[in-house]
RNA sequence: GGCCCGUUCGUCUAAGGGUUAGGACACCACCCUUUCACGGUGGUGAUACGAGUUCGAAUCUCGUACGGGCUACCA
């Protein structure tokens, strides 16, 4: 037996891409690196009411963005192919008919309209949604209620039908969860599922056992939310395959939202993003963001969403992905759902935006600034060495101050464009002749320094305040207020050296005016 | 309704019988800074409830409550 972990989730990145899936997706990578194993893709593409155009483009994209590609799938081979389910459709028949004949399972001839009415008649208050269960069968029209000779008819007839497990009356399903330990169900309990549709296509019940089985994987996460299927799947690897043969399974903890699991609407209703990546829906034109766009790093991304639900036991909060596959235990995962946090993502983002280092940053101000800047057109940073240099040494003083990576030019916008708008009414109150003269002996004094340098700059413009009666202090905030515009910023001295000499003179002499 | 899973500060969580129940986010205060942030220090704040086992329970057992999931020819 091969050791395997498989991940599998639907290409609609709305039942599969949303933080959950990604953290599902992320589980199943940490496990198969630390085990050495491969990390396999199969794609669920048969449900054509969900399909959604361009959707196994975006996973592939979503889990590049996030460094989580796998070793098998759709797009990187593999002995075990195809990845996409519904190309796999021939092998899912076979046994599904295996099932019946061995009497495991029926063939069911119910309209949708005779279930529909079969449901209406026996809802109630205490039984609202009445199953296709090992009671209700018997009053249904199948293959253990039919004469055999009327069931070959109908069958030759091609009458549509689906395949219906036969659930075991008063028997216990058990099996042991990765997470949650040993785990048993009442087959009394649980309804007939439909294993082959009409169409001749396998539910998820059937294809996640053959699929598993085919491409001998050895451990399967899954949502919490598929714990209730579970009996359904060990009794299909029972009759077909044997338990022994089973993956371990492991049913991971949900990602709530502020009510309930996270869905795509609690994005849209509370302001933050569900997807990894902006997912366009081609279909209705809806637009539903994404970390990446956010201004999230990639490894900050991973790093929340590997704490939602598991830690190392120590107090450590932020760690690489060469870390996670380091320390990653199944056996800390969590039991509970967590509910995501916003602020919390956003630390963890601010916190490895600290830890970026100042080229990739400068790199990416550069980007910033090209695309806000209507002046420079054909401007790339293989081309301007000299901007790059600028834009790298800005970093160290605004980093610090990024919860986002789109906030880089933001912050740093100043250093590029002189100030469209100053805020005089924070200078004019205190505004004097004697400060006005004192900047207007500044320019000469900086004209003639002779290092432009952060403390070369301060100590002069603190010998000339102290010569001319006035603390130095009051004299500061109008100087920012003449650079940047405005009460924000990093140390002003520091701003004014890479600004320029000539520059930061201009400025003073420019919003000078402005202050009478 | 039935079945399954779960329950420690507002949120993410640590503590696998003995701790003043620890940390992080958020919040508040102070310090640093004559800007705004960062940062530093401190503070508010939790074992859902009830029984039982035990010298001793957040931790083990049972019950109750609450929350979540599933209950489709969706995944």
């Amino acid at each position: 037996m091969k050791k395997n972990v498989r991940v599998r989730f639907a290409p609609s990145p709305t039942g599969g891409l949303h933080l959950g899936g990604v953290r599902t997706v992320l589980y199943n990578y940490l496990f198969a690196r630390q085990h050495n194993g491969k990390f396999i893709l199969r794609i669920e593409d048969t449900d054509q009411s969900r399909y959604m155009p361009g959707a196994e483009e975006y996973i592939f994209e979503t889990l590049a963005w996030c460094g989580l590609l796998p070793d098998e799938s759709t797009k990187h081979g593999g002995g075990f192919g195809p990845y996409r389910q519904s190309e796999r459709k021939v092998s899912y028949k076979q046994y599904a008919e295996r099932l019946v004949t061995d009497g495991y399972a029926y063939y069911a001839f119910d309209t949708p309209q005779e279930l529909e009415a079969m449901r209406n008649e026996l809802k109630s208050d205490v039984n609202p949604n009445p199953q296709y269960d090992r009671l209700v069968r018997k009053k249904m029209k199948n293959s253990l209620t039919l004469p055999a000779d009327e069931v070959k008819a109908f069958l030759q007839e091609g009458t549509p039908h689906v395949i219906r497990i036969k659930m075991p009356e008063g028997e216990t399903v058990s099996f042991t969860d990765m997470i949650r330990g040993e785990v048993s169900f009442d087959t009394s309990l649980v309804d007939d599922k439909v294993l082959l549709k009409a169409d001749g296509m396998p539910t998820y019940h059937l294809a996640v056992v053959v699929d598993d089985y085919l491409m001998q994987i050895s451990h399967a996460f899954r949502g919490e939310e598929w714990l209730s299927s579970a009996p359904v799947h060990v009794l299909l690897w029972r009759y077909l395959f044997g338990e022994k043969a089973m993956p371990q399974w492991a049913h991971l903890p949900l990602i709530l939202g502020p009510n309930g699991k996270l869905s795509k609407r609690d994005g849209a209703k509370y302001g933050f993003p569900v997807f990894a990546m902006n997912w366009n829906d081609r279909k209705t034109g809806e637009l539903t963001a994404g970390f990446k766009e956010n201004g999230f790093l990639p490894v900050a991304f991973v790093n929340m969403l590997a704490m939602l639900g598991w830690n190392d036991g120590t107090e450590q909060e932020l760690f690489s992905m060469d870390e996670l596959i380091q320390k990653f235990s199944m056996e800390r995962v969590h039991k509970a759902g967590a509910k995501f946090d916003y602020e919390k993502a956003k630390w963890f983002n601010h916190e490895w935006i600290k830890r970026t280092d100042d080229e990739t940053l400068g790199q990416e101000l550069l980007k910033q600034y090209v695309a806000h800047s209507q002046t420079t057109e054909n401007v790339l940073p293989e081309g301007h060495p000299e901007l790059l240099k600028k834009c790298t040494a800005i970093i160290p003083l605004i980093k610090e101050r990024c919860t986002f990576l789109t906030d880089v030019y933001q912050q740093a916008s100043f250093f590029f464009i002189a100030p469209k708008e100053v805020d005089a009414a924070a200078v004019k109150p205190k505004w004097n002749a004697e400060k006005k003269k004192f900047f207007e002996e500044l320019i000469n004094e900086l004209l003639s320094l002779q290092h432009w340098q952060g403390l070369a700059i301060e100590n002069a413009f603190k010998n000339l305040a102290t010569n001319s009666g006035i603390k130095p202090g009051e004299l500061q905030l109008p100087f920012r207020i003449m650079l940047v515009g405005g009460k924000f910023g990093p140390p002003v001295f520091e701003i004014a050296e890479i600004l320029g000499r000539e520059e930061t003179t201009l400025r003073i002499e420019n919003t000078l005016p402005q202050f009478d």
